[in-house]
Parts: structure tokens; sequence; C-alpha cells
DNA sequence: ATGATAATGTTATATTATAACGTTTCAATT
DNA sequence: AATTGAAACGTTATAATATAACATTATCAT
């Protein structure tokens, strides 16, 4: 088992910095795979997301590219478009940020646990749901093409 | 069967004036009841609403109040706040857009059937999602408060 | 009528995201 | 190595969504 394939939430106590190694490592041998360019700016962008278990908000990825130099918003949302077309982060819609995909490889919606209390962040694919939702669709005669599930809450720490 | 209890997407062939009206009766009882005040503004935002079965942008409300009368931003959030506190309107992350409840009477969160190519919207609040969230979410010890769930499709019509 | 509370008006600003266009980088081909 | 076409990036401006702050008005309970 890799790290990034840990459970969800047990990532909480530091060590961390292998995750934010892992995904960078993933997301080399993907970019190469798709012959796309993993340049140093979307690489860059993908540590930053990926430097906490939490979404980030796109001005917040900004602020810290500017520190490192010159930057503007399209240069983040650029990034930040590219990783989400290649299935290395996550868009949460409710929360208008970003967070790293704990399971990439092939493109997919994912389901998302969001603590109220800390902002700690777990992804699912749970075909439980999935299911769910495509029966549930089918009975209303619905073509179900993309979901987007975010639960908040309590996680195991805060609750 | 009261009108507004129609089953999803089977309202798009006009006559809906009666969805309004119905909305506003249920919006005023509702009020009544709770000893809120449903005045001028929220009736008309909640009208606006419902005009059609489609999501709604803020702005675009907007605009309709001020072919009316003055009126600015904060006007239209307000009564969009109190709609969805009142479990009268949902907010569709996803969009950014508001739409008409289905179900009031209890506050509660829904799920959303929406179409990718005419917008149509329908809600959803199916105990077999839910339940299949809350299993998901007890495995990783979550105690999950509050969810969205907002599936993009085609709709009926549409497929 | 009086005072307290809730709602609204008004102005300004915050936050999130994209358009448009010129320049640079890169890799494939010659 | 030079050519060249596509992709990525820089830069400026602006669009789209949402809220802060404070003055004013309406409503309700006493
Ligand atoms: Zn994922
Ligand atoms: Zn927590
Ligand atoms: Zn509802
Ligand atoms: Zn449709």
């Amino acid at each position: 088992m890799k790290h990034s394939e840990h459970r969800a939430f047990s990532c909480n106590k530091g060590g961390h910095q292998i995750c934010i190694a892992e995904a960078v490592q993933v997301a080399e041998s993907l970019c190469r795979q798709r012959k796309q360019r993993f340049t140093s700016i979307r690489r860059r962008v993908l540590e930053l997301v990926w430097h906490q278990h939490k979404p980030i908000g796109a001005y917040q990825v900004l602020e810290a590219l500017q520190q490192e130099g010159r930057a503007a918003p399209p240069t983040v949302y650029r990034a930040l478009d590219f990783l989400q077309q290649m299935g290395l982060v996550h868009r949460i819609a409710s929360l208008n940020a970003y967070v790293g995909c704990a399971h990439p490889g092939a493109p997919h919606d994912g389901q998302f646990l969001i603590c109220e209390s800390c902002k700690a962040l777990a992804e699912l694919d749970a075909a439980e749901i999935s299911n769910a939702i495509e029966q549930s669709a089918d009975r209303s005669g619905f073509k179900p093409h993309r979901q987007t599930v975010e639960i908040m809450g309590l996680c195991p720490r805060c609750r």
C-alpha cells in the first residue's frame, strides 16, 4: 500500500511531505504517459494544493506563488484547470476550493467528506453512493454524467 | 396530489403559473406558522425563482427586480438567504444559482438532477442516496450533517 | 405613542474567475 | 542547427458572484 492510499482522515499527524512527493511523482508519470507537459508552474501548484489535506482557494495558491515571484490569477487558474483535466486535483464546488486527488490515474468525480470544524477533507470513491445515485436517477429517466457529492459534517477527530 | 408534488421533469409543458402560485401560498402559510415576515420583496424573489424550473442566478433575479424599481445586490441576497433558511429555496453550488424547493415544509438538503442540455432541474429526496452516503461516511468515522448532491446529465426529454 | 426589533436602502468593496492579446518556450521536422 | 507551429505563459483588464458597513424605514409589542 502506497502512502497516498491511506484511509480517509488518516494523514493528519504530520509526516505529510511524503504525500506531496508522491503526488508529484504520480503526476510526472501520468503526464509523461499522456505526453502532457508537467511544467514547473503546474508542479508548484500541485505541491501547494497538496500542502494540506484541506481544500485551498485559488487566491491562496496565488498568494503563495507571489511569495516566489510574479504571478497573476490566470496563471493559477490555468494550472488548476490542467491538473483537474489530468485528474490530479478536484474542485470542491461548495467551497470554491481545490484539493489533491487521492486516487489519481483515471479521471473521476469522487465524493468528499469535509469537516466543518477542522476543514479536513477525505475523498471517497464509494460505488455504494454512485450506484444509489445511478438508480435514483434512472427512476426519473435521467442519464447521469457527472456527480458533485460534498458532505459536510464532523471528522473522526472532531466529532 | 398537489400540483407542486409533480414527478421530476414533469412540469415542462407550460401551465406553470400554478407552480408559482402554490409556492407562494405554501410560503405564506409557513411564514405565518413560524412568525416570519413574508414581505413583498421576499414574495417577488420567490416568484422569480419559481418562474422557471431551472436554476436562476442572483444577478438574474436582480435584473428582473430592477425592471420594477431600484434594487441592489444585498436586496436579492438577503431575500435568497431568508428563503433558503425557510426551506423554500435551494442554492445549487455547482452553478452558483438558486431554485425553488419542490418539497417545502421541513428544511432539508435534497438531491438535484440537472440537465446539461436544457438546464431543467429536478429535486429528489431519495432516502436511498442519503442512506448510502450515511453508511459510507460512517465507515470513515465521519458524522454527516449536510449534503450537497448535484448530478449533471441528460433529462428524459434530452437524452 | 414609545421603544425595540427586523427589514430595507445605499454605497462601497471583497472574492472568485475569465477574456483578450502579446510573448516565450518547446519539441518536432527539415 | 535552423525552422516552425503549437502549447504554455505573462500581463492587463474586466466579468461574475457575494458581502460589509451603516443609515433609514417599517413593523410589532408594550
Ligand atoms: Zn479523486
Ligand atoms: Zn475535523
Ligand atoms: Zn427541497
Ligand atoms: Zn434536458
